[in-house]
DNA sequence: GCTTATTGTTGCTTAGAACAACAGATTGCG
DNA sequence: CGCAATCTGTTGTTCTAAGCAACAATAAGC
């Protein structure tokens, strides 16, 4: 248990069982209409990539959201957490559990505003900038798994595709 | 509230008070590295989908996993469970509360399987198949409106992309 | 035959999403 | 100016999903 042969990384070997089962089965098993909505195939390309995140960001105990917190606060010191919140997408009362978590582990701070008495202006202490390098290094590495897995010219288009619409 | 100017509905405009704040905003806010992570407008963009997805459905209460689940049982009647787990990658624990879900509804049923005594065969019900007419017309109109969002070619450059793998 | 694996199931834990409400602060406007 | 409306961060609560462990019944492998 603890060297293996292949490096079973726990999702990229998770569908060693199902490959067993497809082996066995006689008729293979159609989607039906799932073929035309696109919406199946994101779920399904999403979740794999937040598994293999979190599994590759495991040891710094970094997720998906945590990780876009971080990086959109590098990239806009001082941004507000309504302006956070609404770039990402996230909803201001989870972002505030969000910050808390990261604010404990002492990788941001909140400031007061300098400007409006009510909002907080968004920092990474030094901490959080020193541990964001090796974080997005990982979360580099993560793109590359899932470049691998659709192919280059494959993740390169989507990138560009769904980048554009904002 | 019973007629509106705009067709809010609530997915398509619920940036409305974005761009208002963008307006407000004087610099506007960096992704920084997070421009270079698919999941990131993966994730996004799924979220969309099964948003829009659900307000289209709302009215039939058919949710995205249970649209699948009725969707592949109809195109393989009389699968097991552990087969329709394994395809849509749903845990099969969690497939069990979904079909009893569907089942109590009426729209689907659980066989005794005739080869194994551990295993179902699902099947729809009549009245499932009945109601999965008009659902599926639904899903293609949420279709039309992830079509119009995204644009046709990259809609269809998409589906075509994901579809592959496998 | 006897060990091992699979199937459907239940229970439990954790994470996310969504919504309502609130106090403090700011903005808009009459 | 002064008051109403709006915004900000926050707390609380609810609901759904995901994931894991365990179990009895059954099947498969050797």
């Amino acid at each position: 248990m603890t060297e293996r042969q292949l490096p079973d990384d726990s999702i990229g070997n998770a569908d060693a069982p199902r490959r067993e089962r497809l082996r066995r089965r006689r008729e293979v098993i159609a989607l039906g209409s799932l073929e035309n909505h696109l919406g199946y195939f994101v779920r399904r390309l999403q979740v794999w990539i937040f598994h293999d995140f979190v599994r590759t960001l495991a040891a710094h105990d970094i997720r998906p959201a945590q990780f876009s917190v971080l990086v959109v606060i590098e990239a806009n010191p001082g941004l507000s957490q309504a302006d956070l919140a609404d770039t990402l997408g996230i909803e201001r009362a989870r972002l505030v559990r969000l910050l808390d978590g990261l604010e404990k582990r002492g990788l941001m701070r909140r400031e007061a505003s300098p400007v409006d008495r009510r909002s907080h202006a968004l920092f990474l202490t030094e901490a959080g900038e020193k541990a964001l390098g090796p974080v997005k290094a990982l979360a580099a590495e993560h793109e590359a798994n899932l470049t691998e897995r659709l192919g280059r010219e494959k993740h390169d288009a989507l990138l560009e595709a769904l980048r554009e619409p904002g």
